[in-house]
Parts: C-alpha cells; sequence; structure tokens
DNA sequence: AGAGCTTCTTGATCCACGTCAATGTGGCAA
DNA sequence: TTGCCACATTGACGTGGATCAAGAAGCTCT
C-alpha cells in the first residue's frame, strides 16, 4: 500500500508458475495503476496511495455476479472476460476488460457480472470503501471517472446495435473491428490481434453459436477479410480494415 | 431561468394544440426538474436554478445523433424513444426515457442517439455548459449523476442479455415486466401498464419485427399471462406477474 | 509418447423468427 | 360521410442461424 506514480513492474513476466488454486502471485506482484488507464500523472498519482496489487492465473476468477462489492480494480496485463448467467445456464458475455480498463467504477452494492481472468492477469485493487472515501476528496478525478462510466455506457449501447439488428456475420466484423482498435490503444496500432477469448466466449459476446462463430471466422478468412494465423486460431491477422469493415 | 424547487406546473393539462411544427409549447410551460427524478430537495432546489422548462408534441425530435450536443435534459411528462440508426435504415432502439429520466448526463461531445417524443412531453433542459460549471462546484450532486449513469449501464447489461440470450417470447415478458417496474416508480404500482410506443418500435428495442411482436402480444393474452385492453391496444393490463414472469 | 482433456471445425438437419402479402381498425382532415 | 394513412393483426412461406453429431487439433499431465 505504498505510494508509485506511473507504470507497473513485475518480478518475472512470463506467465505465473504457482498454483492454480492461489489467487495472488507473490512472485509477480505488481505495483500502481495500468500505464493505459488514460489518467492524468497526478491522477494516476492520487490513486495508486490506494493500490494493491496482486495476480492471477488463466480461469481463476476475480468476483462473481450478485456478490456485495468489495473492490475497484484496474487491469494492469492480460485479458479479463466479464459475464451475466441466467438461472437455466445461459451465458450473456456483456464485455472484455483489456490493460488500462477498470471495473467496479460503479459503486455498486452488488457485482452487475462476474469476471474471471482468460489469461494469467495483473490487476491493482482498490477497496471500495477507501476508493469512494477518496474520489469524494478529489472531485475532478470523479468526473474523471464518470466520464469513463458515460463511454462504458456507449460501448453497452453500440453492443446493443450489434445484438438485435445485425447479421451473424457483421457481428464477427464489428467485433474484430472494435478488438483491434482497444488493442491499439494499449499496444499500437497492428495488423495482428490476439484473440484472448475462446470461439465460445465470443458466441456469448454475439448472442451466437460457437459453430456459427467458427464457420463465420473460418468464411471471412476464404474471403481474404481475414487471416487466421496458423500457428493458433488465437490471433488473427486483419490486413485490410476497410475490407472487413464492408462486410 | 428563475429559481424553483420540487414539482412543476402547466397551464393547461391536455395535450399541447398549438401547432406541430413548434417545438417550444407556450401554453403548457413547466418549469422545474421532475418530481420523479430520485434527487434530494437541496439537488432539486441547486438544479432548477438552471432549469429552463419547455414542452414538445408527439413525434418531434429533441436531439438526433451525431449531432453536437447542447443541454442535458429531465423528463417531467410524458415518454421519449431512444434510438440509433445503422446507415441503412434498420433501426436499434436503446431505451425509452419516463418522467424522471435524464438524458445526456455523460456530457459527451455529440449525442450517442436520437431522441424524439412518443406523447407530448415536458421537460426540462438545461445548457450543457452551465450544467457541466454548476457540477464542477457541486461535487454530491456529481456523485448522484454518477450513480445514475452506472445504473443505466446495469440496464443497458441487462437488455444485452436480452438481446443476445433470450427467445422472442422472453424479450416480450421481460420488456413488460421491466416497463411495469419503471411505471411504478413514476405513477406507483399498478395492473395496467400504458405502451406509449408502437409494436414497431417494441421490436426495434428488442431486437424483433413487427409481425413477431404482435404475434406474441396476441399470444400471451391468449395464454392469460396479459390482457390487451380492449379500447386500445396501447394499453395492457399484467394480472399476475409472476404468470408473465415464468414464460 | 500416449491418455484424457478442452477447443475448434465441419456437415446434415431443423425450426424460430423473418419476409411477404392481405386485411382490419382507429383517427383525422376535408 | 368518405378517403386517407399509420398502425396492428394474421396467414403462408422462406431462411439464417441453432442444434445435433462426428472428428480433428491442441494442451497438460504422467
Amino acid at each position: 500500500m505504498e505510494a508509485f506514480s506511473g507504470s507497473f513492474e513485475r518480478k518475472h513476466s512470463g506467465p505465473c508458475a504457482n498454483s492454480k488454486s492461489s489467487v495472488d502471485c507473490e512472485h509477480c506482484r505488481v505495483r500502481g495503476l495500468s500505464v493505459c488507464a488514460a489518467l492524468e500523472p497526478d491522477e494516476l498519482s492520487i490513486l495508486n496511495r490506494l493500490a494493491h496489487a496482486f495476480c492471477v492465473n488463466a480461469k481463476q476468477t476475480l468476483f462473481e455476479q450478485d456478490e456485495p462489492a468489495g473492490n475497484v480494480y484496474n487491469i494492469t496485463a492480460g485479458s479479463v472476460r466479464l459475464y451475466k448467467l441466467l438461472p437455466d445456464g445461459r451465458r450473456q458475455v456483456v464485455g472484455f476488460a483489456l490493460p488500462g480498463d477498470f471495473l467496479g467504477l460503479s459503486m455498486a452494492e452488488r457485482n452487475a457480472f462476474s469476471a474471471d481472468a482468460l489469461t494469467t492477469v495483473t490487476a491493482c485493487q482498490f477497496n471500495r470503501q477507501d476508493f469512494s472515501d477518496m474520489i469524494d476528496r478529489t472531485p475532478h478525478l470523479l468526473r474523471r471517472l464518470h466520464s469513463m462510466a458515460s463511454h462504458e455506457l456507449t460501448l453497452a449501447q453500440d453492443q446493443m446495435v450489434i445484438l438485435g439488428r445485425r447479421t451473424a456475420e457483421e457481428k464477427i466484423a464489428a467485433f474484430l473491428i472494435g478488438l483491434r482498435k482497444r488493442w491499439a490503444k494499449v499496444s499500437g496500432a497492428s495488423v495482428t490481434i490476439p484473440l484472448p477469448m475462446t470461439r465460445q466466449d465470443i458466441g456469448d459476446f454475439l448472442g451466437l453459436t460457437v459453430e456459427t462463430v467458427s464457420r463465420l471466422m473460418t468464411r471471412l478468412a476464404r474471403e481474404k477479410a481475414i487471416v487466421i494465423v496458423p500457428d493458433g486460431v488465437r490471433l488473427i491477422d486483419i490486413p485490410r480494415l476497410e475490407r472487413l469493415a464492408e462486410t
């Protein structure tokens, strides 16, 4: 809980080697907010005074839907799946959190969704009450957080258009374009973008089945709108963005 | 722009009699925020210092998607359709605003959607810049607005579940239950709820066609989950909520 | 290297919902 | 009253994507 401003550091750079059952990884302990968090240096330094950094391995849970919300999180590395479950097991992925993203900014009493790690994730955690007290003392930071939450609302509304009024192929194309844009903010523009989530996750995000996602990805590749990088299906190239956008 | 706290008043209570092309209705001029706005008296009184009240008839536009956002609105009476259009004309309704609801709280540069009046609407308008300056001077009000925006985000995420993972019948049921709940906040719980929007609007909100909406409303009525009030199709009864919820 | 996973792909078939078309209905203007 | 028009309903038919089923291709553990 000591002061630290700016980037983060870790003791080792590969994935955590420790047991899957451990939530905290002492070896890759990080400090401070993600540099991607779109905050000014003074804001970073204020928040970092409260930061408690930790690391979880892939498939571990950060928090679960309907549980009392205990913390606010800022992702510093890795990606996180955010989803809601219906009583009968149907699942809707409501988003994916990438480095720089905050979780729990709504300050609601309970979590609106579950969150678990798609890859090894390092994050920076704040006690909800400390966080709340701090933003009460720092109005311009609250203003910033409000604008982040508003941005998320517009993303959610865009997703409503995608879910309600686009065909399966358009959904996939929009998803890939949107993800490319988000990765560009994190690690710079690139034709190759990582898909840390499974086809099932993509389907649950877009209101499609795994089979449909798989078929359409293959089709987009056949039609040369994308390239599924051969060494694994979790990496794709978007050589010509406009080609994909016009589908 | 004078001070006024609490409820609103109008000069006549029926729909506006003046020309359809007029945006402001001098006859039913209102003052102040909606009493449904879930604000404390002191917050109401602060905001009302900036309030500029007005009235529009059904089908008139409040603002349009992508235009520079000039105002923040609080609906005091009537209902408003919020929607996004795709270039090819497909439409996604992203929500319906009822009395008490704010529009434009995100303080974004441009409107994320279009808004037009489903019925005669009275609303309370704030200049965006005045509003922004005022919340900067009033942190606890900003905090309140942030929590309203966050609530909208959770509604949007719930809508994502509905759009992505529910059947047509479940969509209609969820829509009616949600609308009933919202009307209850405005005018108290009642088995009869108004549907100020067309079947097309409902379809565009739920990702369905008019025909499907119509068919399923009829079916729900046949199965006695709802009653379409005979004197018009824009009013339904939900005699047994649990009956509707289990569909 | 092989066993046992999970994930991904591909094909055949099905059906919920969309599309197209016809008709009904209520409000309003002339 | 009549015609018009936007909205709603209903039926017949078509189809995009779901479902079911079978492999293939990667991981991880031993």
